[in-house]
DNA sequence: CCGGATCCGAATCGATACTG
DNA sequence: CAGTATCGATTCGGATCCGG
């Protein structure tokens, strides 16, 4: 038997064999966005060790999670394979599930462009989705979230150098939402649009404010029933 | 900033902190079940070191995932807070992921009570689910399933003794059904239940062999669509 | 028996340096 | 860019011990 084994025959063991070591999970994360290189991994990771960076890549790619793919010519990329894909609904959930948790942030974290587009996908609503096209700025990370036909779409936006991995998305939005940690507060319902923007936890700085609205609505995690 | 934290302000590591640790989620996981005491808990993980377990169990009271309650007069027990609770989904998604990747045992590994009683849980496809009542034998572990009302009940069996936190189920039930690990072909739709007694895979001792229709519809986790 | 606490060697992790 | 190598700091695992 292995030495990292639990020993026991089951699923949920299984799993967490698999993606329960630690930081894998949040490799996992960043490649549900889209497939990454080693060095971008690194960098929306900063407090991951190189090694164990390489470790887990490993560990992903012969549990059939991950895989390695050249590409064409120069470089690398590590992806999901369809069965690490699978991995989105217990993503999702966790996330909302940890959301519950967040308290103001520790001094030092940080919020990078993939943890931020998932958690955007963690607080997707499609059944009380409406149309929406915002730019969204959180600490440094500014990012495009378009909901068209009820299915979200988030594109990174780099400062000045064009977007990471995607073409910028046609037109201007509708607006541009500037907001620190506190938009969490907007997010499970604790405020309304009104406050959040009354209280500085929000800002749109272009466009009309009462985007907000929609945005409220179409990214909320409700706070648990008890 | 504390020394295990990822150093990211996001849900999926907010989680990850609470319940990432190694066990953690196996703790979690016998606790969905019901309460456990201390005992319980290192029976239902043999392999568990008891530092370990005791580290825990505090860490996830500070979370707020787990409380102790003391037992009317004698001795306490563990109980997940409803925040707590609130990981089933969470842990039924996983457990769906990782049946996928389960071949068969390493030399050593068991099936436990809660194990199995998750399993069966994480099987149940409530929209598909027929009326049954049958006893299930999986290695030493023994229980009753029963399904009423589209709800899925299990109750732990004891093989001498009475059943372990609840009352024995009124009557007897349809069938009784005996496994080995090869059950899991049954549950991903590998094999037909007839396939699954011919090939030894399963045995009803007592019963009509029909009822393993209703079980296999009932409980089923499908393979990846890729 | 229940509910842990303590001790210690083995394995893992984190930080930094270095390489093809 | 994509990792290895190294090494001290932590954590884990296994065993033992202890108070009710």
């Amino acid at each position: 038997m292995a030495a990292r084994s639990y020993g026991q025959y089951c699923g949920v063991t299984t799993a967490v064999e698999l993606i329960g070591e630690r930081w894998a999970l949040l490799i996992v994360r960043d490649l549900l966005v889209g497939p990454r290189r080693y060095t971008d991994l690194k960098v929306g990771l900063p407090r991951i060790p190189t090694n164990i960076l390489s470790t887990r890549l490993k560990e992903l790619q012969e549990g059939g999670v991950v895989r390695r793919v050249p590409l064409h010519g120069c470089g690398l990329v590590y992806e999901l394979t369809p069965y690490g894909r699978a991995l989105e609904p217990v993503m999702l959930a966790l996330g909302r599930w940890g959301f519950q948790s967040m308290g103001d942030p520790d001094e030092g974290d940080v919020v990078t462009p993939d943890s931020l587009t998932m958690a955007l996908r963690t607080a997707f609503r499609a059944e009380r989705a409406t149309p929406l096209d915002v730019e969204l700025h959180v600490g440094d990370v500014a990012l495009r979230a378009i909901v068209h036909d009820g299915v979200l779409a988030v594109v990174q936006l780099a400062p000045p150098a064009p977007p990471v991995g995607g073409a910028v998305p046609p037109g201007d939005p509708e607006a541009v939402i500037v907001a620190g940690p506190g938009i969490r507060h907007l997010i499970a319902g604790d405020v309304t649009p009104a406050e959040a923007i009354a209280q500085d936890l929000v800002a749109v700085v272009r466009g009309d404010e009462r985007i907000l609205n929609d945005f409220a609505q179409t990214f909320h995690i409700a706070p648990l029933a008890a």
